[in-house]
Parts: C-alpha cells; sequence; structure tokens
DNA sequence: GGGCAAATGTATACAGTGTCAACTTTGCTA
DNA sequence: TAGCAAAGTTGACACTGTATACATTTGCCC
C-alpha cells in the first residue's frame, strides 16, 4: 500500500504510482465519465498540472493502468496453469473465474481494458503486447489439453478465440448490465460451471 | 434521411430526430470521448441549450441512441428467424453475423450499448427493455433448434446466455481491438463460421 | 380571427475540465 | 559549491455540461 498523499515535501517521492492509485479509487467511486485528471492530483495532494510530468496526457495515465490489468489476467492464467498441471478443464475454469473476479471487482478497470477507449486513436505498444501477452497464455492451456487427448483437434488458435470470446462475452455482459450480477463468490462459480460445460460440450446434442 | 439542419425558422421542426443524426455523425467521427453535446446542436443549426428542450441531459441523448440500436438487434434476430424456419443453425449464423455486422459498421453505437456507461448509475426502464427483448429474440432461436431436436436438452436460458455470450464476446473483442478488424464481407464470415463451430461441437473430442 | 398559454429556441452565466507556457524549488553531479 | 535538469506550481485559455431568464412561435379555445 502506497501513501498516495507525501506532502510536507516540495518533490512527492514517486508521484507516478501515487497518481496511479488515486486514479484507481476514483475510477471505482466515479466511473470513467466522471474521472477528471485535476482530482486524481488533488488527491495525491499535488497541483493539477503535476500530473504532466509524468503522463502525457490523461489518457495515458489511464493506459498505464490498463497494462496492469493485462499483466494481472497474464498472471491468473500461469498461476492456474501451474497449479493444475494434469487437469486442463479445471485450469480453464479457474482462468475464467479469474478473469470474471477482475470484471466483478475492479469494473472500471476493466472497462479501461475492454471498451476500445485507449485504442480509438492509435495502439501504443506497450498497451498492445501487455494484451498479447494475456491471450497467449490462455492459449497454452488450449494447447496443453489438445496433448492431453481431451480437446478438439481443431487449430488451436481457433479454440482459443472461441473460448476466451465466450469468457470474455460473459465478463462484458455483466459489465454492461446485460446480466445480472451474481452477489455471492457462490453465484458466480455457479454462473461459470454452467458457461463451461456448455462451452466444453458444445451447444449440438451428442 | 433526415435533413438535419433545417433553419430559417425559427423552431426546427423535428429537432429530436435531427439531434440523433447528428450526434451519429459525430460519435461516429470523434467516438464517444470527445462527444459534446454543444457540438451536435451546432450542427443541427441550433443554440447550444436547445437540446434540453428534447432530452434530459447529455446521457438521455446517448441511451436514445442505444435505445435504438437493440431495437435494430431485435429485428435482426426476428428477420433470419423467419428466413430460415427450419435451419436453427443457420438462424443462428445469421443473427451473429448482423450482431457482427452492427459492431463493425457502427462501433460507437456498440460502445454506447455494451459498455456499461448508461447503466452505470441507473438503469432507465426503456433501455432495460430494448436490451430483454433483443435477448428473448434469440432465446426464440435456440428454443425452436431444441424442438427440432438439434440443440442439446440444457436449460433454453443456459444455453442462451451461452450462445450469446460467445458472439458478444468475438463483438467486444473486435471493438476493443483484441482481434484483428475483418477487412472484408467474406473475411468476416470466415471468422464468424470458425466460432459458429466451434460453439456448436464444443471444446472436448466428441 | 384574436388572444393566450404552452412549447420551443436563445442568451447569458457559472463552475469545472484538459492542456500549455512560464515560473520556482529541489536534488544531483561535475 | 555552481549550475543544471527534473519535478512541482501558478495562471491562462478554450471548451464543456447545465441552469436560469428571456424571446419567439405555434396551436387552441372563445
Amino acid at each position: 500500500m502506497i501513501n498516495i498523499k507525501a506532502k510536507e515535501r516540495y518533490h512527492h517521492g514517486d508521484l507516478p504510482n501515487a497518481l496511479i492509485d488515486a486514479a484507481l479509487l476514483i475510477l471505482a467511486r466515479d466511473g470513467i465519465e466522471d474521472f477528471s485528471l485535476r482530482e486524481v492530483a488533488k488527491m495525491a495532494g499535488v497541483s493539477h498540472a503535476a500530473p504532466y510530468r509524468h503522463f502525457k496526457d490523461k489518457m495515458a495515465l489511464l493506459e498505464a493502468i490498463a497494462i496492469r490489468g493485462y499483466s494481472h489476467l497474464e498472471a491468473v492464467c500461469k498461476i492456474s496453469y501451474e497449479r493444475y498441471p494434469h487437469d486442463p478443464n479445471r485450469q480453464l475454469f479457474e482462468a475464467g473465474m479469474g478473469y470474471l473476479t477482475l470484471v466483478l471487482e475492479k469494473p472500471e478497470v476493466a472497462h479501461l481494458m475492454f471498451s476500445g477507449i485507449l485504442t480509438k486513436n492509435h495502439v501504443s505498444l506497450p498497451l498492445k503486447q501487455a494484451g498479447s501477452k494475456a491471450v497467449k497464455s490462455l492459449g497454452w492451456i488450449i494447447e496443453n489439453g489438445k496433448q492431453q487427448g481431451i480437446y478438439s483437434d481443431q487449430k488451436t488458435e481457433k479454440l482459443t478465440v472461441t473460448a476466451l470470446a465466450c469468457v470474455h462475452g460473459i465478463a462484458m455482459m455483466l459489465l454492461g448490465g446485460l446480466v445480472k450480477k451474481p452477489e455471492s463468490k457462490q453465484q458466480l462459480k455457479t454462473l461459470a460451471k454452467q458457461i463451461s460445460e456448455t462451452m466444453l460440450q458444445g451447444l449440438l446434442k451428442r
């Protein structure tokens, strides 16, 4: 836990991180629509123009937050991959749960990552890379499942995209209010189990 | 095609629709982040406060646009349902294509509909209803497929949510730049075919 | 038709925003 | 220790959403 406000001194000490932490608080409270750089600066105990010493503009600060989000997702996949090496279904399920948990606990961060706001004009390289790494780490899980003879022989990339689309879709529907948000970890688990079962089995009769 | 600017008279004639049309143009050009009510008013040839006679605030105008979007999706489902009454897979595919086409052709409208910006604080009833109707019309397709003995015996709602999640997920990934946008109708069709095949078959080996 | 209220559009004002340029303070290094 | 780059401040600008008071037009009732 960083001390956001570190006054008494002219120089803050670690303003970039303090700004990110303050931004996270404000995003959670107000949502992205009312997010203002000036208020971030105020919360960090610093003048309204100080952030420009560390971030090119408002979007650059938001981008830094999104990148952290992608790194988190990548880590989630890797951890579940290593934890259940002989159970691809479990790997997939846990990765999906991590995904959904992020969206439910930090909806504004998820919104930032996935809405396209940040990629509208130009896609920054670091952001792109962070995203790709997260997707790749999901690909490993699918590939592993194929090698263990559990998953279909279709191309890995094809399976990955579909699986990702599925969990991403649910996540976005939660975010957009198209699906009622689970009120407990248990409810979330039930929802995730339903989705993953249908995803594994397919819509067609077997 | 409505005549957006209808000057020469003090009263505009059909300002609400003119504002919506102007808003669509500006959204397409600038994206939602730089969307300003004042510019909408200017494009409609009207003073910057005039929109407040017809919309409670900026969000209400955006909401009207989102509602139109949901109605469009509902229509897409219904049309494809009626066009291929004996081919649920085709119904599903065409509905999905319509969905993806909307997202690709009017990304900002899709963003408005699905980002959660509009539902963040309070969900307006008309918006909620428009969304529900669209989802229900997809449910009919699945239900029809079950009755024809093609789709799995799992609960309709469960299948619907998963199918919707899948196409919605792809749509949002396109929107967010996580998947490269198809450059032609043909490429889009190929992508959609891949997804739907995997979705129908499931990840598991058969 | 004349008059009047409601609907619609305008003008003005205010607080808050992102961003820039010119300034000041600080800490490091030659 | 002198001086210079980094980090923070102040003030300004154009622009935003929105509220209020005012003006014009329209439709309706007598």
